[in-house]
DNA sequence: TACTTTTTTGCAATCGTTTGCAATTGTTGT
DNA sequence: ACAACAATTGCAAACGATTGCAAAAAAGTA
């Protein structure tokens, strides 16, 4: 590799000369800039970030862990995250949990290693206990918060958009409206479960806790959650479904497919965050879709200023609104009028 | 931070001690070993990487360089070459290109700033000339060629996958297939184009250019040429699609749906790449299914095996298997027969 | 011209590790 | 008890950059 000590003898000057030609011009004088910039250039000099960031004391690299890369809903934060990273030319380090708390210790105990200069984080169930690892560190969690107090979240207004999504359905007549959530120890599903209860309470709907099905937000156990339901009596069973993250919901209608229940003349379904999947599928999909994008994008953001502008900031939260989608899923129940026909696609 | 000091100010020993400890234990006795461990422990000592590779002048860490870190082929490709390169110890940079060559000669730049120890790269169009920046760096390419003699490439077998798609098509009885194909730049689109081209040569199929249209490998440029060849006169028109990606498959797919031209009566259609949209959409998508987690896992053991083995291993280009996927977008022409009625859902 | 001030440069220490070499300690054989 | 040897430790020099400080050069002033 080529080294400032070679660039400094091409240019006849000391290396530290070089250094400052190149990160601080204006303490050169003009000359022997260009000629050093110029010796740069011929050489091919990429300054070592390693021997930089050592003596600096902090590196240009920031740490992004996120739960599961396959997942559009993620891979898309990851994307915004790192284009705002590049913007402001720091490099991503990135890591994938699989919500798996103790994948997630390794990952921050190496993340730790390379001295990012910050970190954001889509938090896995235990990342409170994991996150002591890294106190010193400016942290953003996104989409989620794992409650350690002090620490920064950008995250979508998960009530809201729950709230909207069932509004909807009672709106259109429903009342047996089931529920699959998430984990509980994982704040987005808490905060869904909590818009479905406020939706129901406002219009005076009693709270039936056999409609709400736990899940532990794979495709697998949308599927299983939704034959549970289905499979009720059926004065019990829900005429309407709402779904609390992307995959579960994919496999909640996979399921309905399989079990044969039409939708949305047999059954609703609202889901929670969009994709292409669920606006292309058959019925397209009524969805409460999230700024994913501008979630990453502007959770990296909002590190790299705090980073900057030293620790004067509070800690902020913020959140993003979501927006309702109205697509094909959903009907007045009983399939007494099809609301097909008023609709058009997309 | 706590450093090797402090964990050997703690254990009453000299930084090297400490050192040797962590790195060859073989080297230090017994007791002192114990004690050393015990006081990084209750540290919570983590190694500096950046001064242990600045020393070692060689990092623990990879660069990855993908297109498109949206579509799912790529994101299942950065999975695999992430739990290979976590297997190993090894902490991978991520970089996307969106295609853009100017994009990929950046991130090149960046990464050779932090000393990776070698490269894993989706290679854009313009590969071959910014590959040169990094030249000394172990290279493997994925997915596709860039063409520069020397490196190390594993992809999947892409005339044997578009043979057998075409084939099914002409033993169905198509006669008149159309190809959207990617660009001619980019290795595999070459290569799925051959594959085309052989299976019509082996069934005496004349080539005919009409029915092969450029596209850039995006959802909009598959939908504008699906719309370009169903706007043939019928007579020119094909029976049967081959697409040669998975994103512009989609795009033709849904260009075709508000056509209203129904597949498989009307147009067969075969896709490249399978994934949770084509298997779940109506009707389900036939298609070339790629082992992509297997090949970024491969792609990133290639590179490491060749990382400890030396320069001795001669650069091997590998090829994985495709496998024909037959679902139910695909019948015999003119909808004389409906092959649905055949087939089962799944 | 001689002195002051400003600009430009170089010296050398430093960041936190690793590692060749030498010094120290411990072990063994006689 | 003492040499010979092995095992264990520490010293100090790297790795490639940055930066406080002082020296040198250039510019300004009287």
């Amino acid at each position: 590799m080529v080294s400032l000590d070679d660039v400094a003898k091409l240019a006849q000057v000391s290396p530290a000369t070089v250094s400052r030609a190149l990160s601080r011009p204006e303490m050169v004088a003009e000359a022997t800039r260009k000629r050093i910039l110029q010796a740069a250039q011929e050489l091919g000099y990429q300054p070592n970030q390693l021997a930089r960031s050592l003596r600096q004391r902090s590196s240009q690299t920031l740490g992004l862990i996120i739960t599961d890369i396959l997942n559009p809903f993620h891979a898309t934060l990851a994307k915004g995250v790192q284009d705002a990273a590049e913007k402001h030319n720091y490099t991503v380090f990135l890591f994938n949990t699989d919500e798996d708390p103790e994948k997630e210790r390794r990952a921050l105990n190496v993340l730790r290693g390379h001295q990012p200069r910050g970190l954001l984080i889509v938090p896995s169930p235990q990342a409170k206990e994991n996150l002591k690892l890294v106190t010193k560190l400016p942290i953003v969690e996104l989409d989620r918060t794992s409650g350690t107090p002090g620490i920064r979240t950008v995250m979508v207004d998960n009530v809201g958009g729950a709230r909207k999504a069932v509004q909807h359905l009672i709106d259109l007549g429903h009342r047996r409206i089931g529920m699959i959530v998430g984990r509980l120890d994982i704040s987005t599903a808490v905060e869904r479960l909590q818009g479905y209860r406020e939706a129901l309470q406002a219009a005076g709907i009693p709270y039936d806790e056999t409609l709400v099905l736990l899940g532990n937000h794979r495709e697998a156990d949308g599927r299983e959650a939704a034959k549970a339901l289905l499979s009720l009596p059926s004065d019990k069973r829900p005429t309407a479904l709402f779904v609390g993250n992307n995959e579960m919901t994919v496999g909640a209608v996979l399921a309905l497919r399989e079990m044969g229940i039409r939708i949305p003349q047999e059954l609703s379904v609202v889901g929670f965050d969009d994709s292409r999947w669920a606006a292309t599928i058959e019925p397209a999909l009524t969805v409460v879709a999230q700024p994913t994008y501008e979630l990453g994008f502007l959770a990296c953001e909002t590190l790299l200023s705090s980073l900057s502008r030293g620790q004067d900031t509070l800690p902020t939260s913020i959140r993003l609104d979501t927006s309702f989608i109205l697509r094909e899923s959903t009907a007045p129940p009983g399939g007494r009028k099809n609301g097909l026909k008023k609709r058009r696609r997309n």
